[in-house]
DNA sequence: AATGGTAATGCACACGTGTGCATTCAACGA
DNA sequence: TCGTTGAATGCACACGTGTGCATTACCATT
């Protein structure tokens, strides 16, 4: 009885004149339905204690009056949400956009939710991310920039995973995925070796990011011997800007004279040597791949389109973004504690450019 | 005294060693600077009853101990997040994820989050909208699918407003914002005609989008005269996926034969006229635009480069973005509570297909 | 000196939920 | 009949914050 003035009172608590609206709580549910707050509650988090007749009375009367948990508050106690920060920056990078679309619905389907927070700004990385831990997020994924050591500890004190993804990665606390750019850049070498052309190149993006150094410094290993032998020449390329763009102005730079320039190229990413091509083919007349061999990474859409049809280095956006979420929910779970260092394999896909 | 007693129970009561980490909350900072942790509270959100002396004194110690609201206990006390649900199915639309990329800046810019949830399934769209509403957002975007009405009076009830872009939005209390897809239709029958061709032709979706199917209609009624005249032809196509291979498989079936089939094609978007294109120009041999004009919609960032050239109906995905956030801020703010029907204007964008 | 007024700050409640512990109740064996 | 056991459920606290109202202190005016 006292259960039942105590309820009332809240109920009265409430103030009904305060907004128009009411939203309908657990209590609510639990005072139509003749229990108390915390059957209600029990219930619906399936705890085995509750009989089956009240259960599903409960049940009942929830979906009736059409109750829904406040996650919010359910947060505010278990100190946890089923936010997950994803970290980027624009969508402007086709790869990393088929990556977020798979990473989106890995998260969805494994039921917590992706806050998208964008950093244009690397020097504002750790502050954006530190925004994040305020939403009491259940781990982050890194997709641009690095961020800085310093906020590693915090997410490490606080049991907030961390997974970088296809980045240098030096985060205590933090987990690194990155595919085998390594192997890409070999598997690059092979290829271009293989078609005999001697002008070697490298385009790469001004300033460099990790994961195009690390292609780019294979791939010249690869070549070394041949180097060494006087058969091949290799010239180093930089385009100003990571898109399309850049890479169209970059081939108007570098491509001029085709009698002196490389004609076997290996492209950071694929949408660089989509502009590539078409500064290539329709700006120079170079027929493709007689007069140049191109070689890209990523495997993007773009580039099984018809009019490209890029031989590229492979990395799989399902696989990667699986790995990502499946690496997230082990540490969220509390599994394997010690940073891991995965590497997704590639593969290479040739199609009429090299 | 009694407040000091107070704040060491409290601090007592929070349980040192139940958890080893211990996140640093408003109560920290208050016993800290010796002030109430209301005095914390004003200082941290600018109220000008606070003396310049404790407000300075009680910011450095939130700083140096490091001090981060909880948002969601905010959020829990306020009844009011600051994420913004973002409703999409998934990243392929190219234009969809230019959108999508202004928006969350301008989102982000405004101070709130973006918190994206993604409907495949257009049957969830119901109940997705519904566990947005468990997040307390304080507003939504769709920019997929439509929502059922019903959902329509629950956001209505709590005050949520929710836009929808470019959608057919028959939604009870929802803004719609649409691009000007009746001038965008008249522009592409204008320069089509101009072009002296004959056969007209308009390519669609499967099943046809509210977008693609205004796009189309007003095409056709602009053509309607010189139809009727018998100076032209029209012929409907239609394409099985909403994608680049959508528009190339068209091409290869209705323009197989280039003497009769169409020469003048309005696409209802720009990814499917890329598709299109190529499969005319590398499967079919034919020459653009002598052969066939074509004109796309949108104007994405692949009908600039070089390969396509794409003439094409142009929408500013900034500027819908800006709209967007403008009126959900409005709403936000509690002005203009009738619903609001906007129109973005578009322009056409002259390339080489037409 | 008494009064009124204002600036600055503390108290205490509310937000909606999960959960450890206590309590109730019925069944059952001794 | 009484004590014991186990199942089912209620009580009460905690999570961290914002804010209306009360309180204090101080200054100016009468």
């Amino acid at each position: 009885m006292s259960e039942a003035k105590h309820n009332r009172a809240k109920a009265d608590g409430a103030k009904p004149g305060r907004d128009m609206q009411h939203i309908v709580t657990s209590a609510d549910v639990a005072r139509e339905a003749g229990v108390s707050r915390s059957t209600v509650s029990r219930c619906l988090s399936g705890d085995r204690r509750i009989s089956d007749a009240t259960r599903k009375r409960v049940q009942e009367t929830a979906n009736r009056l059409g109750y829904h948990v406040n996650k919010i508050a359910r947060s505010m106690n278990t100190r946890k949400s089923d936010l997950i920060g994803l970290v980027t920056s624009g969508l402007s990078d086709p790869f990393r956009v088929e990556f977020l679309d798979k990473l989106i619905l890995a998260i969805q389907q494994s039921g917590y939710r992706p806050l998208v927070i964008d950093v244009s700004d690397p020097a504002q990385m750790g502050t954006s991310m530190m925004h994040l831990l305020q939403y009491q997020v259940a781990g982050v994924v890194v997709t641009s920039g690095s961020p800085p050591p310093e906020v590693g500890v915090h997410f490490l004190k606080r049991n907030v995973p961390v997974v970088l993804v296809n980045r240098a990665g030096r985060l205590e606390g933090a987990d690194v995925i990155n595919c085998d750019n390594v192997r890409g850049g070999e598997m690059a070498a092979d290829l271009l070796l293989e078609t005999g052309k001697t002008r070697f190149g490298f385009l790469n993006v001004k300033g460099g990011t990790f994961s195009g150094n690390v292609r780019g410094e294979t791939f010249v290993s690869r070549i070394a011997p041949r180097l060494a032998n006087g058969d091949i020449s290799f010239t180093p390329l930089v385009c100003d800007s990571s898109d399309y763009d850049g890479g169209f102005n970059a081939a108007l730079k570098f491509l001029a004279t085709p009698e002196t320039a490389p004609n076997a190229i290996f492209c950071a990413k694929d949408h660089i040597a989509l502009g590539l091509l078409d500064a290539a083919r329709f700006e120079l007349g170079l027929r493709i791949p007689e007069d140049i061999a191109v070689v890209g990474f990523d495997d993007i859409a773009a580039a099984r389109q018809g009019a490209y049809q890029l031989t590229t280095v492979c990395q799989s956006a399902t696989k990667l973004a699986e790995m990502t979420v499946d690496r997230l929910r082990q540490r969220i779970r509390g599994d394997a504690l010690t940073d891991q260092r995965l590497i997704l394999p590639v593969e290479m896909t040739r199609r009429r450019t090299a």
